[in-house]
RNA sequence: GUGGGCGUAGCUCAAUUGGCAGAGCACUGGACUGUGGCUCCGGGGGUUGUGGGUUCAAGCCCCAUCGCCCACCCCA
């Protein structure tokens, strides 16, 4: 049989039990972000095309080659998310959050979209977990919030991560550390890579994190943002890292450090996992954004956040992912015994206990070998000799260990395992 | 969008020079009339991704196409 239809391209299912990693990804990121004043935000999926634009930037390639963008009914111009913030930065304006006290913090969890190539940790359809905090331009809320963060993946339980951060400066000082890398690389373009040639015309900043081997050569010597900064910028670096040494958290500063959305200034950082990720290796990124809530109408307010992938966070979680057994497996032969037996379930079940039957009617052997096979940790019987004499047998197939019991005694013996 | 690798049972893979499509695992039933795991026996499952071509004969050779994987670009 071949199936008649197949998932798209780049979209995946995600199956028991690697559901259950997702799961505790999301009641854990709940969790650890409530502790620290995060409440759920829900935007939704779509939105007008513009809003993409304005936030993200139109030479980005997220814009420019990447989006489902489409044409409803009502002739608008309709884009699925590439990414949360634009969207939580619009339902900030559009409900006068700013009247609220600030900060406000939320945490959203959700699938985003990309038309773009899959490979291993990148899908069209992908889920992103973040958080966003507005309204305070302190350096101690990018502590904080990074601190969060790797409080989130140290609860995970996630292992070997490393935190690299960088200030890529402000509307003041950016636009001149961009002249300076020009002036720096323009000797030399024509040694460049030819993505790296395209990138010195449409967003210098980015040959400082090229992979080729050659054009790492030739930015040898290159300036630093972190020499170019104005006043304002190096004070709030150092702060927050001040505070990060003080916190005990470890960090790498990377100079050559750029993100690829327009919206960042100031504070940018990544967290990567280690080599089993393959290129995709970025599990969670963020950064500082003080000028995207006026830009989209509303009044000036900095702003801080982060996103996290849920595929690379589940990848990298891969082997915890186990469905446990039920708590208790009824066996039972014939009718009048199935219906004992779903009754005895239906108690245990409202009490929280997970119990499965032997339903089909097959033999009793074939009964406990499905019961093994599915993980239960008891049996209990229900026979005819059971039904008559009002006494159930059960037995652990853990230790093997096996008794009789009334109806209540066993209700009462079962209803506390889970 | 660019480059490379791979497509045979649910999964992992065999199939000599082009010569009857197979194994293990998994699923399912039995041996054992009502006691799991171990063992043994049986069963279901395939248009060899798809479409053409070469040939007496194609899983194998050729062309095209689709899909998956990996990398580039970009990005969580």
């Amino acid at each position: 049989m071949k199936p008649r239809f197949t998932a798209l391209k780049g979209v995946a299912d995600v199956l028991p039990p690697e559901t259950g990693l997702w799961r505790k990804i999301e009641n854990t990121a709940c969790l650890v972000m409530g502790a620290y004043g995060y409440e759920e935000i829900r935007p939704p999926v779509m939105e007008q095309t513009g809003l993409f634009l304005r936030s993200i930037g139109g030479s980005s390639d997220i814009v420019a080659k990447e989006m489902y963008t489409f044409t409803d009914k009502g002739e608008r111009s309709v884009s699925l998310r590439p990414e949360g913030t634009a969207s939580i930065v619009r339902a900030y304006v559009e409900h006068n959050l700013s009247s609220r006290p600030a900060p406000q913090k939320f945490f959203y969890s959700g699938p985003m979209f990309r038309y773009e190539r899959p490979q291993k940790g990148r899908q069209r359809q992908f889920y992103q977990l973040g958080a966003e905090c507005f309204g305070i331009a302190d350096p101690g809320v990018d502590a904080e919030m990074i601190i969060m963060l790797m409080a989130f993946l140290d609860r995970l339980g996630l292992k070997g991560l490393s935190l690299e951060l960088n200030s890529i400066g402000c509307k003041e000082c950016r636009p001149a550390f961009r002249e300076r890398l020009r002036e720096f690389f323009a000797p030399r373009l024509g040694e460049l890579c030819p993505d790296c040639q395209r990138r010195y015309e449409q967003n210098p900043l980015r040959i400082l994190d090229c992979k080729v081997e050659r054009c790492g050569e030739i930015r040898k010597g290159s300036p630093l943002i972190s020499e170019t900064l104005c006043q304002d910028c190096r004070e709030h670096f150092t702060a927050l890292l001040e505070f990060l040494d003080v916190m005990g958290t470890a960090y790498v500063f990377n100079p050559h450090m750029v993100r690829g959305l327009d919206y960042y200034t100031r504070t940018v950082f990544e967290v990567k996992g280690g080599a089993c990720m393959g290129a995709q290796n970025a599990v969670a990124a963020g950064g500082r954004y003080d000028l995207l809530v006026s830009e989209f109408g509303g009044p000036e307010t900095p702003a801080i956040g982060f996103a996290a992938g849920m595929e690379r966070l589940a990848g990298l979680l891969q082997g915890e992912a186990v469905t446990p057994g039920p708590a208790l497996f009824i066996a039972s032969l014939g009718k009048e015994a199935a219906v004992e037996a779903l009754k005895l379930a239906s108690r245990l079940r409202e009490g929280g206990t997970r119990v499965e039957l032997g339903w089909g009617g097959f033999s009793l052997k074939s009964q406990l070998r499905r019961a093994d096979k599915i993980g239960a940790g008891n049996v209990v019987i229900i026979g005819e000799d059971e039904l008559k004499s009002g006494s159930f047998k059960w037995k652990n197939l853990k230790d093997g260990s096996s008794g009789e019991a009334g109806r209540e005694d066993i209700f009462a013996q079962f209803s506390q395992a889970k």
